[in-house]
DNA sequence: AACAATCATATTGTCGACAGCAGACAGTCG
DNA sequence: CGACTGTCTGCTGTCGACAATATGATTGTT
């Protein structure tokens, strides 16, 4: 009934360290089996496979993927921390919807989250860091040319990353983590790739400016604006009264300078 | 050789659904078993019973608790989520230390979610919200003066939670209570509690005159400064460079205005 | 005597099995 | 015919046991 199509694709795991995420420790250090269950999970709900809504049923899905409940019921609670699913007590572990409502916090969340970050990455900016950032703008703008979507969003993604690792704070990362897998699913539920890159590009540019100013204000103000701008713009929704003042000063400084960066 | 002072001390733990904490829905709930125990844990780490750098053995642990493995497993896997506690792969779990690297950490990203939340708040403040939190400033006053600094504290966290429920933002409150254990730690960790009460009440009327305002620039300024100034005086720490202007702004306007608000 | 390889032990990682609760179904009574 | 109640099934919550691994002691060698 399930086999089939589980082991065709993949679906089950096969105990192999992948290559890490982040780039500050980088030895071997194979993965846990609750962690590597959760990411087939996140990729599972990525693909479409578990859709919202959809309930987990634990001996299904771990005979699915090959482990017992135990990991399996560890890898749901990382999900629930991260608010991919819920579980109700004795009742069950579903995936969560993916509401209009919830959407807007997440980005008005990680909005502040990366405002935070460029906070403190602008007020301790080396040249190097500000060569790491200028020169993953550069990769992306090559592979964004190349017309590979899912590639250009995988580095601006590592973008974004790689600015709250730099702001050197582990909660603040740990707190970007748990919400990242949430943007990237409203991100694919509004395929936005195509028209999208020129503009991105444009973002990236101010948003290095602004670093490169190394004033605490202009850099949160900016990246905060930019991210509300870009995302509220996708959805087509309005910003939220809290956040207005700064997306409409970041429109009214910003049309001029889309495409070229002068800051660096 | 371990149940003699368990039992004694009310170690172990005995299934009764405890009171909720947030307002919202009331009904009975009772909590799960690995809620149960990492709240237990948190209340040895607390205690002194558990201290940084301590292992934590987990058949020892739970037999102590009266659980199994599985649950105090699940347990665990929360309270590193929350950064109280470190597992290594195979090697074991360890209670963190609580550095005054990690305390800086902390503090920023408290100051920085709340900050958040009185953006929001103050965006949307009804009157009745407003009522709400100044009853509660009241209350801390009236517990304040009868000297139960234990108390005193509790309402003080509870008028912060308050502000970021209010926010209505879901994951704000997350990261929020994620970090949260955390921050009574460090608190605890530097008794200050006597001195503290008249400053903490003039804070807050600070705080309350800055949401009054309906100004989200000012509350989210006002509640940062406020945050990061009483947090950094106690740790006799010089605020981070990111955050430097902001506490330097509240100290030039704030001092006159210490005990007596009139926002409201 | 100092160092390295080997082995023993304690602890974690994982699994299968049992107990208890929630929802579904059917039978019964008004 | 409809609403209520008792039963029944499937799933979750929890547990004890086995396998894999890291740490520390021991022994052999240079």
């Amino acid at each position: 009934m399930y086999e089939s199509d589980s082991a065709a694709r993949g679906w089950d795991i096969d105990r192999a360290g992948g290559d890490e995420t982040d780039g500050s420790w980088k030895l071997p250090e194979q993965r846990s089996l609750p962690e590597i269950v959760a990411g087939r999970i996140i990729q599972a709900i990525r693909e479409g496979e578990l859709k919202p809504g959809d309930r987990i049923v634990e001996l299904t899905l771990a005979k699915r993927l090959g482990v017992s409940r135990g990991p399996l019921r560890e890898a749901l609670k990382e999900l629930g921390a991260r608010g991919l699913v819920e579980t109700w007590r004795n009742r069950g572990t579903f995936v969560k919807s993916v509401t209009d409502e919830s959407a807007i916090q997440v980005i008005m969340m990680r909005a502040n989250l990366e405002g935070f970050a460029a906070r403190i990455v602008a007020s301790t900016l080396t040249d190097a860091m500000l060569a790491d950032l200028e020169a993953r703008t550069r990769e992306m703008e090559r592979v964004g040319k190349s017309g590979d979507a899912m590639a250009y969003r995988e580095l601006d993604w590592r973008f974004h990353e790689r600015l709250c690792i730099l702001a050197g704070n582990e909660y603040l990362l740990g707190a970007w983590r748990s919400i990242s897998s949430l943007v990237w699913l409203f991100l694919l539920s509004h395929p936005d790739h195509e028209r999208a890159v020129p503009r991105v590009i444009g973002n990236h540019e101010l948003m290095l400016a602004a670093l490169a100013s190394r004033d605490p204000d202009v850099a949160e103000r900016t990246f905060r604006g930019v991210i509300l701008r870009s995302a509220f713009r996708r959805y087509g929704m309005d910003v939220p009264p809290a956040f207005r003042a700064i997306v409409g000063a970041l429109d009214d400084t910003d049309p001029a300078r889309v495409s070229k960066g002068d800051g660096a």
